[in-house]
DNA sequence: AATTGAATTTCAACCAGTGAAACCGGAGGA
DNA sequence: TCCTCCGGTTTCACTGGTTGAAATTCAATT
């Protein structure tokens, strides 16, 4: 998307039309040609050539087309890094680029939370994030999320277990966690840390589990809460191609 | 290969490079130019293009460009049909369109073998390949696979199966066995069925385990020996790009 | 400092890729 | 039956995207 200047065009529509295949199993050449724009012609000769390839292959009973066997292929020369610290950084380097601020990935682990992965915005004045770093379950926006979103049997463990603050209106909490579940993503502002405000969204494998939060912090005078709002899409955005990219239904850990 | 007419040469020549990497894991710029025979430009443009969709990422530490995780989301659109008999369907159909003689896929099941799939030729006169046919594990080229290339200790208590026929010569059968793991492909004429001769290779998953023998059978005045030697080639070519398409290491049955 | 090897960028030429439009063929309706 | 519609396929002329060679940068080695 940056820079356009050394691609091939016609090989980034070909790529366009595979990615259709991630939204949807099957379609047709009129189908590719209205999602991605593209004259009929043109999607005809790269659906031809992907075919030919064995990238797609028609089925025969719908005339449509679906994903062929070279994905297989490929995707077998994958299956090690499956560990999201890895698999996940990618994806969370974009994020960075396009917010500059820092991104941290955390799963939850028993009553606290781990930050398996992180990468730093470049600006100087920028939340620091050390991977490993272990923090109370109670507190902040990737918190609330991976509280939100865990099945409701393990909510119940939680929010009973001993270490929960006696202060917390557990009624006032609940109503907090239905609207992050409604607004798909949670703010935080000094919660945890004086001076820091952090956006958080859940990461869902296949079968709709939360494996982890993602969350881009920094500063409260930047992160504000426009600021916040506005970056809000862009996380979950990411934060879903991220779960897409997990195999199978396992959770992490 | 065959309708180059309405192809598009750039995208063939993207997805090319994609291909590479079902060889190897990581290629550098340089390989893939020579490994494709495309100008190091050429490949250059398409690298970026491929990693600026996701479809390749770059090994930070080696400089080296491997798989990106476009391939897992679009994997994971697949991970219906992983049912070889399904799986390897287009594959066979694509061997029996080349060679235009029935296709037929077993596996061991004791001391005998199951065709669990088939494509049969479109000739008048053909094998005609009932799927789920059980036949003896003694005679036929997919036999001769199967048991050549099934772990020592299987093979062992194979050949000392009282069902076994005392008439065959053991050390003779043993050295058969390793004519055919030397060549990669069995052959037989007339051996289970008069008239009628078959080529056959082995399915391997990704530790090297043989899941099944691939094989192709007609007429023996069709398939004749040098018809057969010339065959081969492709059919294990064929079973080779089968045995990638399998997840995992996963034996079949 | 010089040398190698690899990735990146420039550049001019040309042909591969493009969109518009024509064509085809089957499904369905009058 | 004929007609129409609506997908997919093919044709065609134009042009600008794609290409290979060569120059350039950059880092690692000697």
């Amino acid at each position: 998307m940056e820079d356009k200047k050394f691609t091939v065009r016609a090989a980034e529509r070909a790529l366009d039309i595979l990615l259709c295949f991630t939204e949807k199993r099957e379609w047709s050449l009129t189908e590719i040609a209205q999602h991605t724009g593209l004259n009929k012609s043109t999607v005809y000769r790269l659906l031809v050539t992907l075919e030919g390839k064995g990238f797609l292959r028609r089925n025969p009973e719908t005339e449509k087309y679906r994903l062929g066997f070279r994905i297989w292929e490929l995707s077998a020369n994958l299956s090690q890094s499956d560990d999201p610290a890895v698999l996940f950084l990618p994806e969370m380097e974009r994020l960075r680029d396009e917010l500059e601020e820092t991104v941290s990935l955390y799963i939850r682990d028993g009553m606290e939370r781990v930050r398996i992965q992180a990468v730093e915005s470049h600006q100087t004045i920028r939340r620091v994030a050390p991977i490993g770093d272990r923090m109370p379950l109670t507190v902040g926006a990737s918190s609330k999320v991976l509280v939100a979103y865990a099945p409701p049997e393990t909510q119940e463990i939680i929010l009973n277990d001993p270490s929960w603050p006696e202060t917390i209106d557990r009624e006032r909490y609940r109503k907090q966690l239905e609207e992050i579940r409604r607004r798909g993503y949670a703010t935080s502002m000094e919660e945890r840390e004086a001076g820091a405000s952090a956006v958080a969204a859940p990461v869902f494998n296949r079968l709709g589990e939360i494996i982890a939060a993602l969350a881009v912090s920094g500063p409260v005078g930047r992160l504000t809460e426009e600021k916040m709002e506005a970056f809000a899409p862009r996380i979950i955005e990411a934060a879903q191609r991220m779960g897409k990219m997990v195999k199978g239904g396992a959770a992490v850990r």
